[in-house]
DNA sequence: TACATTACTGACCAGTCAGTCAGTAAATAT
DNA sequence: ATATTTACTGACTGACTGGTCAGTAATGTA
């Protein structure tokens, strides 16, 4: 990608570039949004950040709230095709599936601005219940029915325990929604970070433990 | 001392209940904050819901601000020193401890108003830091302080694998902190919702199976 | 160069809301 | 009863902001 904005370059030339505004409006949409919130955001704010006058803005978005879902569409549908495509080609034992696929995932998610979506989407759900089904459909859904297949192969092969299914999807991803959301709250605030990629592992690989067969234990893919 | 004649009953009727008012007001305020955010909430919708007028309510509290950090503290205190009280009467093994006081509280916690000061924090802290220092002060670091107490008894006593503390903390709490916080953002929503009650236990549970050594098995170190 | 097209601007308008305060009425004192 | 105190009210205001649109300037065309 190249560098986001050219009005460091080139500060005060008015430019005509159609096909870059909407990007670098989502953009500054979803920062402002998840620093400040939908409400307290002015949409000359976000204008200003995407290097335009507020009367750009509404030349590409009707409103306000069509910029927001339109935010959310874009850094949700976007990450959820790429995944759905990788999830088709899982075979084998799911403990490395987990291991080797679910960890990286997050870890990158939570490094990228996409991260700031969960704090969008908990703060703002309520004041636009359309957002909610998109949401639901589109990314609770799919990602449910993922970790779901995944342990279920597992608890069929006898590779894991009969846990509860349901429970246990929430218990892998209900803490790395909330350490994401984390990033953006809390987070921005203190000093005092939380080592997220390091978590992200530990968490999985505790998990894994409590759901391991103790007999016929796999071992860590650390090497033998 | 007025007779406790409540709104419902006599709704048209002016009164005088000093006392009465800044409690109906936070109620009213959390609730309102935690629907539809601070910044979309009037103030008279809060003065409304508590069953008086703006005025009164700005006789109470100096601003909206202010209120916002009123409903915090006394949301958050109160729960604090009652809890602080329990933790000091801990002792035996952990394992019964994690099961039987962490899992009840969190139920409780969920399944009473508190829980949406998640979000309302989550929502808010960056647009007034001070909340953020008073809440890792008063809840964050006495939370950790209290979960990781435990976890490290566990382990001195070889109850517990060696895990990482810091990393099995938040396996344990993020999950119950993005619980309450989905009760009150796309919990209110959809009507998928999460059976909480069940999930606290087979998490804590799940956690549990992960920690305990099994016998005559060698602890697994996990990190670098 | 002159003309046409259109991406872009920012002053403006209409509506909203936090916070105020002069006034009202409930309680209390005399 | 009457006076005094004070909890309470709600119309009002000043400031702010979502959204508009007449105008401006960059680009394309001949």
């Amino acid at each position: 990608m190249p560098s986001p904005v050219t009005t460091a370059t080139r500060p005060a030339l008015r430019q005509r570039r159609k096909d870059a505004r909407p990007h670098e409006l989502l953009e500054a949409a979803l920062a402002l949004f998840v620093e400040k919130g939908f409400a307290a955001t002015r949409a000359e704010e976000v204008a200003q950040r995407a290097g335009v006058s507020k009367g750009t803005l509404y030349l590409y978005y009707a409103s306000k709230e069509e910029l927001l879902k339109a935010v959310i569409e874009q850094y949700l549908s976007v990450r959820i095709a790429d995944t759905a495509e990788e999830v088709r080609r899982i075979d084998g034992p799911m403990a490395p599936v987990l291991r080797d696929m679910l960890v990286p995932w997050w870890q990158q998610i939570y490094a990228s601005p996409v991260s700031g979506t969960f704090k969008l989407i908990i703060a703002e759900v309520r004041n636009f219940p359309e957002i909610a089904d998109f949401y639901v459909r589109e990314v609770v859904e799919p990602g449910h029915e993922l970790v779901g297949t995944i342990l279920r192969r597992g608890i069929a092969s006898g590779e894991f325990r009969a846990v509860d299914v349901e429970s246990t999807v929430h218990s892998l991803l209900l803490p790395m929604v909330m350490l994401c959301t984390h990033k953006h709250a809390l987070g921005a605030c203190t000093s005092h970070a939380i080592d997220a990629d390091r978590f992200i592992a530990d968490h999985v690989e505790l998990v894994l433990a409590g759901l391991l067969q103790a007999p016929g234990r796999s071992a860590r893919k650390t090497g033998p």
